[in-house]
DNA sequence: CTGAAAGCGCTTACAG
DNA sequence: CTGAAAGCGCTTACAG
């Protein structure tokens, strides 16, 4: 009976202390590395404690550090333009992989707007559910990076914020993917190349938009056909019709993320062009599906998985220690496949 | 000097208690809905907490009850799988729009494989980061339920756990999707229709395939035409490619998820296939890109958004009252597009 | 280098 | 119906 109630309770502080014969204070000092330990003592901590299979609960120390051993990332995009996106679930595993070792949890929020969005960030600083946070998909006049500041939310962004507040940030640098593209299109005899741009209140979706224009500009190319969409697969589709609706009708379009590459592929071939003669197509981000549609994507290849590592050795560094360096990351590149090619004659 | 740090201070039940004139006890009482605190005191209390901005700590919730507030969600696949599959954004969306308005946080984790994933458990139980986690990717001999089971972690599992334990479920039959899609192809006049199955290790794989294999029967079919596949592009790719190979080849095929039907109509095309005449394909999903590839992908429509909602419903409860009722969502049906038609003559 | 004690902010028997 | 106090399991000055 007594042997059951022993066999169910887990070790506390108290046990190890028992079992090494010191003191509660001095098991945590030496758990906690902290100088002015003997290293018989320390030793003879650690091997009790390994001995009893002894963790220390997070919540007791939430209470009293204040710190909860856990980071956020909060997400605010439609369900559906999310599945689409290759990003975040390769983002997500990066980060994983380092925040396991670390002991640290991840915190994951999908939000529907940026109410909904500002509400969850107060949420989890006032509940104290997280030390720091991701900040991603950067944003014009992003309300985020002076919110979390009042909140006192440590951050580090995806991409440097707009006004280049104090933000740690960790970079990766889109325009030489989009040049590479527009350069590539270029030499394959292309003059009438158009961009199918994500939201201009979306930063990268304007970063990936001002490399198209000093792309094209660099080659010399007009560069005025530019289309703004929301990222989705619907508005990827409406903005390629429109483009083959012109009178003057581009012969290649460099597309913002691959679905909306996919559906435009789709819609050319409605139209009965032939591919990769009639219209040369590229992506962005290079999902899985690229290398299998007809004809297979040419795309940017980012690295979800590297951001998501950097990103949270970043935040690690920056919630334990106050500080952290920004890190830049190598840039995406052009990953030809098959759906460019030199215009018809 | 003194007001800072008094507004630097967020409030604490003993203020919450001071202000209205009562002992921390009662506060505790009245915050938490327990009976026995009289209706004007109550109101004066929660009137005070209110006047103050107050908000009960978690981390010393925690300490106090062991209980983390927060539920987990474990997933166990290759990040490009993921990537591909709609499933998880939609069922985190629905997840967190039930948890958000009950104060809880989900807790996700990514891993690589089993053995991480049974680690994480692990912690994720010793640390008490989570009251209960939700159960995807039923497989066939899952370590998972006894592993939960002895971890003492409430589950809900999204479909019935093989050996049918006692462990709370949310389900929905993917059953009539697929014998919708094998009708309708039938019905269009196919004979030979083949399917690419998932991993006969996961469980929803299989109930696609035994479906199929039902309705084939029912229809008459052969329906020996199956291939097992990892549910990535590249092995959907790999099987179109295998079936198209043989010398009586299918003029159909049902795949069991979109990544795969879409590589598969990329197979077809790159074969100079004519679609849908020459090859009619159904998915498994319905993606957002479905409607705008070409030809637009005929595909089973699931909701993963409801069974987030469901799930987390359900999970709460069971997490809350120690039961909860298991839960079946309306079945997965059709949604016929232009990727399938009668067969060439 | 080590111990004893207070404190983090709640919840929960126990009295009355 | 209400209060006083112990307890959850850690960390952290403060002494020595």
């Amino acid at each position: 009976m007594s042997e059951v109630t022993a066999m169910a309770r887990k070790p506390t502080i108290l046990d190890v202390a028992r079992a090494a014969g010191v003191s509660k204070g001095l098991v945590s000092f030496a758990l906690n590395d902290r100088p002015g330990v003997a290293a018989g003592t320390r030793q003879r901590i650690l091997d009790a404690a390994d001995e009893l299979g002894y963790r220390r609960s997070i919540a007791a120390r939430s209470l009293s550090t204040r710190t909860s051993f856990a980071l956020g990332l909060v997400v605010a995009r439609n369900p559906d333009v999310i599945a689409a996106d290759p990003f975040f679930p390769g983002f997500i595993s990066g980060v994983e992989q380092v925040l396991a070792q670390r002991g640290r949890a991840l915190v994951l929020s999908f939000v529907p707007d940026d109410e909904a969005e500002a509400e969850t960030y107060r949420t989890l600083a006032a509940d104290q559910r997280v030390d720091g946070v991701f900040l991603t998909d950067l944003r014009t006049d992003d309300f985020r990076p002076a919110l979390l500041e009042q909140l006192g939310l440590p951050a580090v962004s995806l991409g440097r914020v707009d006004g280049g507040g104090p933000m740690a940030a960790v970079t990766l640098d889109d325009t030489p993917g989009i040049t590479d593209a527009v350069r590539h299109l270029a030499g394959l005899g292309h003059r009438r190349i158009a961009h199918v741009a994500g939201p201009a209140r979306m930063l990268h979706a304007l970063h990936r938009r001002d490399a198209f224009l000093a792309a094209s500009a660099e080659q010399g190319l007009p560069g005025t056909l530019v289309v703004e969409t929301d990222f989705s697969a619907a508005d990827g589709a409406a903005a390629t019709a429109a483009l083959l609706d012109l009178d003057d009708r581009p012969t290649a379009i460099v597309y913002a993320n691959d679905p909306m590459a996919i559906a435009g592929l789709g819609v050319a071939h409605r139209r009965g062009l032939d591919l990769p003669t009639d219209l040369s197509i590229t992506g962005f981000d290079d999902s899985d599906i690229a290398d299998y549609i007809y004809p297979a994507l040419t795309s940017v290849r980012t690295r979800p998985g590297q951001w998501g590592e950097a990103a949270a050795a970043t935040l690690l560094q920056l919630v334990d220690h106050g500080a952290a360096p920004d890190l830049d990351l190598p840039p995406a590149g052009l990953v030809v496949r098959n759906s460019t090619a030199p215009p018809r004659s």
